[in-house]
DNA sequence: AATTGGTTCTGAAACGTTACGGTTACCCGA
DNA sequence: TCGGGTAACCGTAACGTTTCAGAACCAATT
């Protein structure tokens, strides 16, 4: 009986101190841990799914950001931090059925996606991140959609008128190509859609004719992909006066484009991110800041906290539009000025 | 019977069907883990053990590298990746107790450490990163002290004999301080004990008396640290020529200090790094670079290959001398040749 | 001396699964 | 019609823990 190691109080420390003496003489190695889980109900595990190759939470920044905060608040409840190996390639569903945890936090996947399913399905409270409203889920989020309205606004004001987008992948398949309104809409990844109509929104207020304005897709997050994403849309229309992209990630990239090209940035092309990871800094990049790290901390405390059944909790942070050097008035905005 | 989950072929699709449609119909949520997890031995997760506040995984570039081949390593065989909160101030140890995976990875954690006692008691296999010969435990990790050797070699090569030296912890009480030669013999952290031996080798070699070069040691590994680490350095003696830190992100605050002070980089005073993180190669820093992705990974590998009981495996990685622009001949070199 | 109260100890049940061996049912050839 | 063999099905034990009820014990009170 191993209660001498749980409950010292309970029995005479004569007894606890030869039970102690046997179990060694034994080779006990202590309660075995998945046992006790059994028993009592509790993992001490938060899980992790995101739909990714695990490594990519090493990868991207704004991803490491808020398992920093995740992780943050998992310490504090003395909790694991079970990172669900789920390929986005494979529909394999198992790693999620195999992980004992006491709950999960995922984020940022597709609303189609079969592991968020599976995730649901399970008996245990989830919390999901940059989703969504999924009902009867707790969400953590920023409002995406205003944010990058402000940054388009931004944008207009500066006389922008004929701009590019660069986004990330907005659905399972793969297109690093063009995507049209359509494809636009009906997009799984719910950051990517309110972003994209916050940005429509905005210049059609403006007069912009949305679905004239390119948007380049990209299925890969890296800074490689947002400079062919860019290369894409200068070759397609050089006129281009402003590139939006939906990261940080793909903006330096699109820097790197526009260096390659000669391109002066801001005063031949405009660029902007959103995330305001490390990097954006010194890059001087002109983004929306949000708090990652605030947003993994509040998922994790949402989740560790427990969730009372009564009507979803909803967590929206602030957002703040940086205005780094990466934009500036078109250099034909004067011409406008005085034209037809 | 839920033999219908895992073993299609030992039953009629027809029964097969009819289970889980019953099954559905009862609210049952499939099988559970947990009790899985007890029936078969089997966790499906790699745990893994670092003696820090658990977000500093993420904090840490290097870390965050080795995290990231660790990842690859256990999605391609389907394990998950268990972050078991330790923390380095308590020494409340449940946390490796509770646990429930197949076994651990333990990264840089000092050799007396009671979470890593902890980890060895438990009856699953164990690999080590970044940690000294421990008898019959798998590990991985570099030449750390002949690496160090050669750094040193070139500092001296270039003329330099004056200098002083930046460590990480030792141990695992605070000191942000300097550090005697008994300290750096008895630290606990065989990484740092093995660096600076290998600097007290050369120099030695050299006719330079180890026990007078300074060495300072900081607690938190951080740029700050760095910085500040430096300065005590400097104030202590400003006619040093070189700063020897043993991490890249130490010598990046050694950077910002001699900035601050106006000396030239490295014309005024050299700095050397190591590990070779992305943010080193901007910086030009004169550093070893050692593959801590593929360290990572081999941990991974070398834990789900699984161990044989024979003597334990080690794995010695390839490290690089990275010259960069931040070392050069003291500019007292000259003097020096025509000195007495 | 018997009842009560409290403490320490012991035994058995339950957590939910999988592995395994035994039983039934069925089909085919003799 | 019967025997043998295979496929399908079913029941039970075991994984190692915790919990909880009750037994045993001792001391103190009535």
């Amino acid at each position: 009986m191993s209660n001498a190691y749980n409950r010292p109080d309970q029995l005479s420390p004569e007894l606890r101190r030869r039970v102690l003496e046997t179990a060694r003489r034994l080779g006990y190695p202590g309660p075995d841990p998945v046992a006790r889980s059994l028993r009592t109900r509790k993992a001490g595990a938060v899980g992790l799914l995101l739909t990714e190759n695990l490594s990519y939470a090493f990868r991207d920044p704004a991803a490491i950001s808020f398992l920093e905060g995740l992780a943050l608040a998992c310490e504090d409840a003395g909790q694991g931090l079970h990172l669900v190996p789920a390929n986005p390639e494979r529909e394999d569903i198992t790693a999620v059925h195999r992980a004992g945890v006491d709950g999960f936090v995922v984020y940022s996947v597709p609303d189609d996606d079969p592991h968020l399913a599976a995730v649901l399905e399970r008996p245990v409270p989830t919390v999901v991140a940059d989703q969504p409203n999924l009902a009867n889920v707790d969400r953590v989020g920023i409002d995406d959609r205003s944010a990058m309205g402000q940054l388009a606004d931004h944008l207009i004001e500066l006389g922008h008128r004929r701009v590019g987008v660069v986004c990330m992948r907005l659905s399972r398949n793969r297109n690093d190509d063009f995507a049209s309104v359509e494809r636009q809409r009906a997009a799984h990844f719910h950051v990517q859609r309110a972003r994209l109509a916050g940005l429509a929104a905005s210049f059609d207020a403006a007069k912009v004719d949305w679905s004239s304005v390119p948007v380049v897709e990209r299925f890969d997050h890296t800074i490689a992909s947002g400079a062919s994403a860019a290369a894409q849309l200068l070759d397609r229309d050089p006129q281009i006066t402003a590139l939006v992209c939906t990261s940080d990630i793909l903006a330096l990239g699109a820097l790197e484009e526009a260096k390659r090209r000669g391109l002066r940035v801001p005063q031949d092309l405009s660029v902007t991110g959103f995330d305001g990871v490390p990097a954006a800094g010194p890059a001087g990049l002109t983004t929306v800041r949000q708090p990652m790290l605030e947003k993994g901390r509040a998922a994790g405390k949402l989740l560790v906290e427990g969730t009372e059944p009564g009507r979803p909790r909803v967590v929206t942070l602030d957002t703040e539009l940086v205005l780094g050097g990466t934009t500036a008035k078109p250099h034909n905005v004067e011409e406008r000025w005085f034209g037809p």
